[in-house]
DNA sequence: CTGAAAGCGCTTACAG
DNA sequence: CTGAAAGCGCTTACAG
């Protein structure tokens, strides 16, 4: 391989001119820039990544502890990566992928070995048990999803209480009197997805505080049970008007649910979801929704990840929890309740 | 952070001995191992990567090149990129993903770098511009996907030559006489997608050997361009009674599609897909379907990868090309056709 | 069975 | 404006 040797003597100069002449970090003449950089070009040469890590502590890649969960909705997970390695690599940074189910281990292996130089944790629970060995890593780190204790990390979520209160008002202010909301599954719960209980919480707020009846409901994520349980709500609450998803699956599943039951949207029912605009239009989803924004999350998880690590801030700077706020996406699947 | 230095003072012993016990790589008192193992524990000392990469040329990081490409189908590309950092964790490996769009800069950069042992190149084209700059790299690579040219690599895909004669010898078998394939759009076969070809015209020979009247058509690969085309098909040939899909994207759409048209499969219309499974549930797609394993086809090109790094091969093993044979999941929507 | 030392390829004070 | 040298934290022949 070549090496910073080779180059330096290519050009017939000393490593550390050549060193100091890629890096920019002290004045060079012209002259011998020019030599520099033509050796460099000619002999192909590209630093060894480990050699410079060890030099300067620095690794320029960000790790990206992500769960591919069985009974979590796995596109939306792509766009969390998506969102998160490109404005990784805008920042000039790598990523260094780890789906391993014990987390709280693999991130302890990934800081400890310094392989990255911060990280960003996916799926984060309630109590999630990769934030203990997070806050003891030398390394900042970024969150999507919003656990109970944020000290010492940057938070980052869609704002799901706003968003269970603009799916209510939105159909109570069309004049609807009785909703379903159809949850994730209670595993998601159980593992710490607090983010269904405070979009569900919400909406039962909003609607008690408009008068509306709100039959909260957990869904399964796949199928064929998502299917079933849809019909078994529909059958239960035979007066409802308006449908609120917040489960992608359900989502999906929908569709033909209302084929098989001869109703359309918003004809016989009004639905809002909650998911992102490219689930939407991959899945030919016909419903309006609230916008998730993974890839903007990702995104903004990414850019105060690299602003902690390059201590753009002051050394502690505060730590900031950030909501996106929900958006409806009007896909026209609302309308005022059909008389009865 | 805790160095060999420190845990080799920690236990009494010199720095080598340190290394010595932690690889296994030469002979250690039982009384000395134990001495080292309890500091390492109690120091919590973890070997820092970029200096064991600079000592041993060996990063035990395979690169993984991924496009997202906005007109492919995302779904499908996380589960190559699960099957391929499962395998990889199991053989002790991390992975570094990148989705750069300049794919051969980005696979120089790596290589040159030395931040990879090895790389997986995911949606390979025909004439894929990645494949010069991987064969010029000192690390062996391995492809999901089919290039023109296979030397110096090993390959994996799907036999989609196989996957269109058992799509239309199935429908055949039943009875059909005429059937409609919808394939990916043709900008993917422009950025040379060849498998579209390969299943395409294996399907039209088999129709072609069968009597068998086959309208070969372009879908787009998301909705509502879709939706429409699949209508304007079912308009234009309202005699075919089987349907054939190389297009995820129009078999998330079809259920609606079918709705629309108030028919059902395999009632009024025979349907095979080509996806997996794992689709199949998450999205509520009632299609048999060819299933396209693409967790299988990641897990197969890293366990190749690993051979080669780890030379488990004599030095220059001849390198293959391995087609994963495709298996029909019944699903129920193909049956004869209705008599007209 | 163990240790002292060289070397992997960089970066960066230190000196001039 | 440039160079010689130390040092980052490992591994592994070389010696005993």
């Amino acid at each position: 391989m070549v090496t910073i040797g080779d180059v330096a003597r290519a050009a017939g100069v000393s490593r550390s001119t050549v060193s100091y002449a890629l890096s920019g970090k002290r004045a060079i003449s012209d002259e011998v820039r020019a030599r520099v950089e033509r050796a460099v070009r000619e002999l192909g040469y590209t630093p060894n990544a480990g050699a410079r890590a060890l030099a300067t502590s620095q690794s320029k890649v960000i790790g990206l502890l992500a769960q591919f969960l069985p009974d979590e909705f796995a596109p939306a997970m792509l766009q969390y990566i998506q969102g998160v390695t490109d404005s990784a690599r805008d920042a000039g940074y790598d990523i260094l992928l780890s789906s391993d189910p014990n987390g709280p281990q693999a991130l302890k292996r990934i800081t400890d070995s310094r392989m990255v130089d911060g990280v960003v944790l996916l799926n984060v629970a309630e109590d999630d048990d990769r934030l203990p060995v997070l806050r003891a890593a030398p390394q900042p780190g970024a969150l999507v999803g919003l656990p109970a204790d944020c000290t010492g990390v940057d938070v980052f979520d869609l704002d799901f209480e706003e968003a269970g209160r603009v799916m209510v008002e939105h159909l109570a202010s069309l004049g609807h009197r009785e909703l379903i909301l159809v949850s994730q599954p209670e595993h998601v719960i159980e593992r710490g997805g607090a983010y269904v209980w405070r979009l569900q919480n919400a909406a039962l707020e909003a609607a008690a505080a408009r008068g509306l009846a709100l039959h909260a409901a957990f869904g399964s994520s796949g199928q064929p049970e998502i299917g079933r349980r849809l019909h078994a709500l529909l059958d239960a609450h035979p007066d409802a008007t308006g449908l609120l998803l917040n489960n992608e699956a359900a989502a999906a599943a929908l569709p033909t649910v209302l084929h098989e039951r001869h109703l359309s949207a918003p004809g016989d029912l009004s639905v809002v979801g909650r998911y992102s605009d490219e689930f939407a239009r991959t899945f030919s989803l016909p419903f309006s929704s609230i916008e998730s924004a993974p890839d903007r999350l990702g995104r903004m998880a990414v850019r105060q990840l690299v602003r902690r690590i390059e201590k753009q801030e002051p050394e502690s700077a505060p730590h900031v929890v950030r909501f996106v706020s929900p958006e409806l996406a009007d896909r026209g699947s609302t309308a005022p309740p059909r008389r009865t």
